[in-house]
DNA sequence: AAACCGTACAACCGCGATCCA
DNA sequence: GTGGATCGCGGTTGTACGGTT
């Protein structure tokens, strides 16, 4: 059983107020990120450390970046959402000024309606079967083709082997057919040909392995390179 | 004008990973 | 090697707000 992380009775929740916030940013302005779990008595707060970095990270850091989503941010989320899954914090990792929460939140309010709309699966990023006009999504949204849409990509890593990696990219055949999972398998060098341009670089050739369903917290260190 | 509904987003919660004594 | 403390993440909830009936 663990113990609760904060003092359950004299801690502040709910919405932060101008002062509490003001006295976050005073502090962390002088003493700096971190240590999370003193920064609330050192600054005068009644809230626990975890509500403290949440606070900053996702609202208070001078570098974010607020507001709507430009298109490519929006088209950089889907890309990476069908490479990663919900690994928020990695997409958000490329979104400069965006945070984990925010990505989250604009995915589940906007882009998951959107692609629903579109009659692809959020989830997995294929078109439900019989949908009247698959108009795919654009990996890139430069591709004018549907023949280029990519609606889910995996990574598979069968023999420990980094030169052996393939990426296989599940793509719908055309604008017309019915969606099939037409698997491409691509090695790393190949895909320097289409608009989605990746590089990745490999930690460790058992930090590469993305699980099917995406769920494993092993990966959440593995560094990738998007240039889109 | 009031009630209802849908949306957006801030914040909380629980859990796994990591750190450190 | 072990266990508690802390961190970081993703899922979920709560609520404010605008639009519609």
């Amino acid at each position: 059983m663990r113990t609760p992380c904060c003092d359950k009775e004299n801690i502040n929740k709910g919405a932060w107020s101008k002062q509490e916030d003001q006295k976050l940013i005073d502090y962390i302005q002088v003493h700096g990120e971190g240590c999370w779990g003193s920064i609330p008595k050192a600054a005068g707060l009644h809230r626990c450390g975890k509500s403290c970095r949440l606070r900053w990270l996702n609202y208070l850091r001078p570098d974010i970046k607020r507001g709507i989503f430009a298109q490519d941010e929006e088209d950089l989320i889907i890309k990476l959402h069908a490479l990663l899954g919900n690994r928020w914090a990695l997409i958000a990792g490329r979104l400069p000024g965006r945070t984990d929460n925010e990505v989250k939140n604009y995915w589940n309010s906007h882009i998951r309606r959107k692609l629903i709309k579109m009659g692809i699966d959020p989830n997995n990023h294929k078109l439900h079967k019989g949908f009247p006009s698959p108009h795919v999504f654009a990996a890139g949204t430069s591709s004018s083709s549907c023949d280029k849409s990519i609606n889910k990509l995996e990574i598979n890593n069968n023999n420990n082997n980094n030169n052996n990696n393939k990426i296989s990219f599940i793509k719908s055949k055309s604008c017309d057919d019915e969606y099939i999972n037409n698997s491409v398998s691509l090695t790393k060098k190949e895909t320097s040909s289409l608009n989605l341009d990746l590089t990745i670089a490999l930690p460790s050739p058992n930090k590469f392995v993305i699980p099917n369903n995406c769920e494993s917290r092993k990966t959440r260190d593995m560094d990738i390179d998007l240039n889109c």
